[in-house]
DNA sequence: ATGAAAGCGCTAACAT
DNA sequence: ATGTTAGCGCTTTCAT
């Protein structure tokens, strides 16, 4: 065991070490040795020499050389959200596995910010990119795709079909969650929604209108509240809804947080779940079934969401064309608990 | 609007576009007119060429040439798990602040592909690194630091003095969890311990043996069980732990997780929380307030963990020199609700 | 079967 | 005040 700083080794260094030239060391080393008809004795001395002074080559100047860096972007809203998070894993496994690693960025739940990063990241030449984009706008995402970088979008996608991307069924989703609700009786049920602008937002609002039509009964607007996926917008939704409108008797959360907000206003306004009120959450939770009352919800499957995302985003870059169909919907799945009851 | 694919320019492009050499465009670009003493004129032809073009430098050619790639690397051993989830995120904001960008893995909890992943970082000329390590095999940490390579362990550090860490205080956290339970006059008390030969673990049970000993009360191994951090292993230990001693009557789960078995375990046990048995558990959890029990715990201030380590592994590289003091602890805080009652 | 040399895009030392 | 040149470490074409 040698004590002394281990200075970088150069492919120079090898070949100089095997007593021949760079363009023959790097030959022996990338496995082209048959290719370029190279002695296996000139091989083997070759790849001792490497292996004795510890050489790894050097990614950057590969990159740089050949044009390919072997990394992907991603870009998340935020990356300490669980569910956040779970694509992020997915993302880096499946990359992992293909010889890539992965630039990890967090766009804070802004729009400038998010387009700041896909900037910094074309300037480090990623070969794809995984974006959830933060909002409405797209101008930054639609221009990138014209300048043919892979790019996927996840959860939050847009209706623009030049775009890739992945989300969950939220439509199908809010309808089968609504259904329960009705199922078990309810007439008048509160919405608590989330960022009203997006996608899953449009999406499982419509799925609520569809579940309530198939009953014959209307969608109405003011038993819809809150303007975000966090807790605060569940709590005060829950507030105003449950305050304003007495006669409600169940509440669909459009996000585990804002169920968690809805939890809290109940109590404070006295409803017991599930005997005062029914509740229902999109989006599944491990303590979910540990809760005073079993939480029932919509469960998205994020790593299913993850990992398409990821096939998608690779077979792209592979194959260098974008894939026929570009708007990949994963079912979700309802997980029945005892948060739901007939009302009183 | 031009419809055609942008391909990316170079700073020779510009150079030509602005009629000046590209060293000429190098300097003006880089903020260096002043010190060259280029005329405003030409850099601002240069400017002007630059925009026009759109053009944005390799970050990977400027990499090889100043042998600074302005990229950190961070191991982590399950990125899906919240509580790492936060620190990757901590340590993505504070590197982002510095025009660092961050390379992210999982080591999926494996000692042998951390390893990997470590060289394979070493191998992107990384300029730092943080590690939470999955277990106790240290050596290619050690061997990174002998290379000089700034690194910072964060939750799951070593006692090895000559690496820097930055865990929670386990000890005082674990001690103070445990006063809770003593002071309600508990006297068996059932420890679920999570991965029995990490630093944490270790710690902690010194923590539970500390608290017992201020009581004058014996430490008694037999009280102690579980082999990982994980739901399952909360509930087998639970699950022995309550049947074969059933004088128990409170729990100290060394997880979240740990708790949300041990829940279960009770649960099956016909045991009510806290009625027939007090919990108490380490990190808390959005979700611990809304339990059927509102659940106490000694929670980890994982954002002040992730933030330490994020600025002690930039100011290593800033100054080039390891910090004087090697360990971080940061402090716990001790949350109470209604998890604990005295005992029947 | 192997070496020499060019070049990926950038910066900086060395000219003028 | 600006241009020329070398070189970061690698791969690959072209030569022998």
């Amino acid at each position: 065991m040698s004590k002394s700083v281990n200075k970088t080794i150069t492919l120079k260094e090898v070949a100089a070490a095997a007593g021949v030239s760079v363009s023959t060391a790097s030959r022996a080393l990338s496995g082209k040795a048959e290719a370029y008809r190279i002695s296996s004795a000139t091989e083997q001395s070759v790849r001792k020499a490497a292996e004795k002074l510890q050489f790894s080559p050097s990614l950057l100047a590969r990159s740089l050389r050949s044009q390919q860096t072997k990394l992907l972007g991603v870009v998340l809203p935020n990356v300490a959200n669980p569910f956040f998070a779970a694509i992020a894993r997915e993302i880096t496994l499946a990359a992992e596995e293909e010889g890539y690693s992965v630039l990890l960025t967090d766009s804070q739940e802004n729009s400038e910010t998010e387009a700041r990063l896909v900037d910094q990241l074309q300037a480090r030449q990623i070969e794809g990119l995984v974006v959830c984009p933060v909002g409405i706008e797209n101008r930054h995402l639609k221009s990138l795709a014209k300048q043919k970088l892979p790019l996927v979008l996840v959860d939050r996608g847009f209706d623009d079909p030049a775009l890739v991307s992945v989300t969950s069924d939220h439509r199908a989703g809010a309808r089968e969650g609504m259904q329960q609700l009705l199922e078990a009786g309810h007439k008048t049920i509160g919405v608590l929604q989330g960022l009203p602008k997006t996608l899953p937002n449009r999406e499982r609002l419509a799925g609520v209108q569809a579940a309530l039509e198939d009953q014959g009964l209307k969608y109405d607007p003011s038993l819809i509240a809150g303007h975000n996926f966090d807790e605060a917008s569940g709590y005060a939704a829950a507030k105003i809804l449950l305050t304003e409108r007495p006669e409600i008797t169940a509440l669909f959360a459009f996000s585990n947080q804002n169920a968690l907000g809805a939890l809290r206003a109940a109590s404070e306004l006295g409803r017991t779940i599930p005997d005062d009120l029914s509740l229902i959450a999109f989006d599944d939770h491990p303590f979910a079934a540990y809760l005073a009352a079993p939480l029932s919800s919509v469960s998205q499957d994020v790593n299913q969401l993850g990992r398409v995302a990821a096939r998608l985003l690779l077979e792209q870059i592979r194959t260098g064309t974008p894939p026929e169909q570009k708007h990949y919907q994963i079912p979700v799945q309802l997980i029945q608990r005892a948060s739901i009851q007939p009302p009183a």
